[in-house]
DNA sequence: AAGACAAGAACGAACATTCTATCTGGAGTG
DNA sequence: CACTCCAGATAGAATGTTCGTTCTTGTCTT
């Protein structure tokens, strides 16, 4: 429960407005037991990334891997993001809005990790296959990812007030209209 | 100077990683004077954030004024946002990556701040006229502003190569595709 | 009885802020 | 014109607090 009580503090407040009694207050686990656990507070922010990230990719491939064409690739990590945003906050927010770089040493940005490389090279494939308009594919992954992420942004700050499991499906629509032929 | 170096540094390393004996090395400027002008670390903080976004404001309101339909509108928003983005990273970055509500308290966040009020005006004005697509105009803006913010944050990460200046005509399409009737 | 592990006190470093000594430049004086 | 003086600004040392990490002590388990 360390890391789940990490995460929430850090999404909180930034890393580096939350202290090592903090986190101790927060889960009930002593001082002693973290660094036995954890070599640093680094340390332990990193593996909060990456348990966060591995558990989102792994739930990626599951529902992408089982759509056929292009437009149900996307739409399927459009809807398990917004499903994720709207279920588990805290992993969405600590995906897309914290600067690891301020705090993680050679961390690896979220836009280069392998969801989002894959939502390029779906992208890429869509355009050969003339499924969507043709142009920079690396333009286009970023204008219909661009459309979901920052709802998400949004929604996680509280400006958009519905959940975006409504409104997800107009979102979709957007983001597609961005790429399509 | 003070306020420049303070920004770069919070836009480099993030406001809590940034100590006061940085900023002091950094512009040069006493601790004593710099607690002459300003009252705290936040107060700082804040003064950095009023006048990075007051400056944005004021172009932004020179440009969007002297264009006519709603397209022109929304294009000379994103020009405006991309020149800003090559020619004053840091300003840019300060404005739509940083967490203000870690270190600010009761700080506006930048969505509800005057341009991208505006935008949404603009917005649910076309939809009014016909000249955008029918549905939530909140959804249409956010929709755009995606394409847009999303690519600034790419460019200021360094994952986007290409200047802004250079890509921004496509992504204006893109982003124009989401709500174009 | 002993080994492993957890708890939390202890430690040095670094922080934000305050305080005081020093400097600076321009008005006042002869 | 030379000199004095003083108010406001600046520099940087001092202060009390809090941080990340380590260390000692106590407590289970077998």
């Amino acid at each position: 429960m360390v890391l789940r009580a990490a995460r929430k503090l850090f999404v909180e407040k930034g890393y580096h407005a939350v202290s090592i009694p903090a986190i101790v207050k927060d889960s009930g686990v002593s001082t002693g037991a973290i660094y036995s656990y954890f070599s640093s507070k680094e340390d332990l922010a990193k593996q909060v990334y990456e348990q966060t990230l591995d558990h989102f990719e792994a739930r990626f491939i599951e529902r992408v891997s089982s759509s056929s064409n292009t437009y149900e690739k996307l739409r399927a990590f459009a809807r398990l993001v917004f499903e994720v945003t709207e279920d588990d906050p805290d992993a969405m927010e600590y995906m897309v809005s914290i600067r690891h770089e301020e705090f993680i040493t050679d961390a690896v940005p979220l836009c280069y990790s392998e969801p989002f490389r894959w939502i390029q090279q779906i992208v890429a494939e869509g355009i050969e296959k003339g499924e969507l308009k043709t142009g920079d594919y690396f333009l286009s992954a970023v204008s219909f990812t661009g459309v979901i992420i920052r709802a998400v942004e949004l929604r996680l700050s509280g400006v958009v007030k519905e959940s975006l499991l409504e409104v997800g499906d107009e979102l979709i629509t957007n983001a597609w209209a961005t790429i399509k032929v």
